[in-house]
DNA sequence: CCGTTTCTGAAATGAATTTTAGAAGCGGCC
DNA sequence: GGCCGCTTCTAAAATTCATTTCAGAAACGG
């Protein structure tokens, strides 16, 4: 199944889009652009007429054209030839497909590597959710009369401030906690037992974080916590758990499985308060065009 | 999406097969010659230029016209950009697909969904990367000597963050930039050549951040986007682009598979700087320790 | 800083395609 | 059998499209 594709270019590939990928350093920076907009919706793009695929991507035709003669063809009718093949193949096969034309370079092999880690990461952090404990966070993510803080560690803030930014937009009473100045002790004095503190906290976990979180669950917080499976010691104290698996290859966790988790529990909350967050949404629209 | 199919002639049909089967005794018996060829593989006959078709169906070029036209549409142009959007809406519509809420069994089969859709973005997202792109990204960035700044949107910066906290630890000269205030001007003016922008934008998409990264541009620093297949606008001036899938069963979009790209690119960057990375790392272990 | 090379878009050209117009073929009906 | 309406094709017209040319602009290297 591999080697079958076309040669073009002196270089074999099994699509137009393949090839332009592989060979994207080749072209000039107009053509470039015309190379994104076609791979941004392959083939579509490309089955219009030049002068359309042009005006899409911000250019003259002449650089349309450039761009399939340096792909090797003999000009646009023939490229939008291919594209119809192509697409009448894969209609009829819709199974094959996997990167055989750059499995050759070991960057491309790397990206599949990550890409397959990071995709189990996803499946076994989902499938080992318990529901339960996913509803129960999402009614109090949903409870607009509970305020909610959230706070992260060096890596988990950007998560954190991910999930606030959200949350805001479908409700109120929603802020962003800074666990490494000394200001968060104003926040957390005035918590209590209605209060929702979202702490996220993986390896290494920080100790301002985990101090945060005791602080506000002595004053009778509710703590949901986003941890890595070897779990922060925040799970102590916490009242629901989501764990996720972090594991790749690379010298740094990935949040990839926690940041499915959080959009998860987003959509999950957004539907829940729909009809007064439809209306914020498009009450915040108006002011966004104010 | 059921019933809000296109009217033509009177008739509703949610695509031109089916209401060229549905009329098919309104044609002359040439035409239908030309229903027929056009049905037996469709829609890609119909993709091919009037002339082709009509030789396929073993009619003359104005027959293949009036066919057309008594399907109620003006010429033969748009009858191949309906194809063509027909074509895109079936290829899309799979993978996006959103369910309806109560055909859902419960919670645990909408977690499922949601994970399968991320997969599908993660799976995607990374086939469709342009390994010669995010090589001359990661040299970017692996460049100590080129100072970094990052950017993102209202949904985007927690990435641009992400980003951030981890290229700090493994090279100096990265700064956060925040397009929603002014005083992005101040860092701005002092960029040059060597200067890079990581700009991230997705729709909607920001005004700010756009400004923000053509005014980089202008003063000729080099432009890395991050966005979705919708493009946004910043490609026309970004020199290097890379673009994630963000579909899924929920009402704002997922930046999982964005998410995925950069960590992927921070493993290669951290991996290209490894002998420098790992002394600033164990300096920083210190610094931590005291 | 200047000459060289490369790149890009505007305008002009030429080809291809859609579209229109007119004539020939075909069948049915008086 | 001849007239009439419908259908279909051939041929020419008009339009759109792809392509080439060329000049200006930008990037590059010295």
């Amino acid at each position: 199944m591999s080697g079958d594709g076309s040669e073009i270019a002196g270089v074999t590939a099994d699509s137009l889009a393949s090839l332009v990928r592989v060979q994207l350093d080749k072209f000039t920076p107009t053509e470039r652009r015309v190379c994104h907009v076609l791979l941004s919706n392959y083939p579509f793009a490309g089955l219009e007429t030049a002068a359309e695929l042009a005006a899409r991507a911000g250019v003259s035709a002449p650089t349309v054209l450039r761009f399939v003669a340096r792909l090797g063809l003999s000009g646009y009718p023939e490229f939008q030839k291919r594209l119809r093949e192509e697409l009448e193949a894969r209609l009829i096969a819709p199974a094959a497909k996997h990167r055989p034309a750059d499995e050759a370079t070991g960057a491309a092999a790397a990206l599949d590597a990550f890409a397959a880690a990071v995709k189990g990461n996803v499946t076994r952090t989902m499938d080992d959710v318990a529901v339960s404990e996913f509803e129960a966070i999402a009614t109090l993510l949903a409870d607009p009369k509970r305020p909610i803080h959230c706070v992260g560690g060096r890596f988990t803030e950007p998560l954190a401030l991910y999930l606030v930014r959200h949350l805001r937009i479908v409700r109120p009473d929603v802020t962003m906690l800074d666990a490494m100045t000394a200001t968060w002790g104003d926040h957390v004095i005035n918590m209590d037992k209605r209060d929702v503190l979202v702490a996220f906290d993986i390896r290494r976990y920080q100790t301002d974080v985990i101090q945060l979180a005791e602080n506000a669950a002595a004053r009778g917080a509710s703590v949901v916590l986003f941890t890595d499976t070897w779990l922060s010691p925040i799970v102590r104290i916490a009242r629901h758990v989501l764990s996720s698996q972090v594991g790749v290859p690379s010298n740094f966790d990935s949040t990839v499985a926690m940041l499915a988790l959080i959009e998860a529990l987003i959509a999950r909350v957004t539907d829940d308060l729909w009809p007064t967050a439809k209306l914020r949404m498009e009450a915040l629209e108006k002011l966004r065009g104010a």
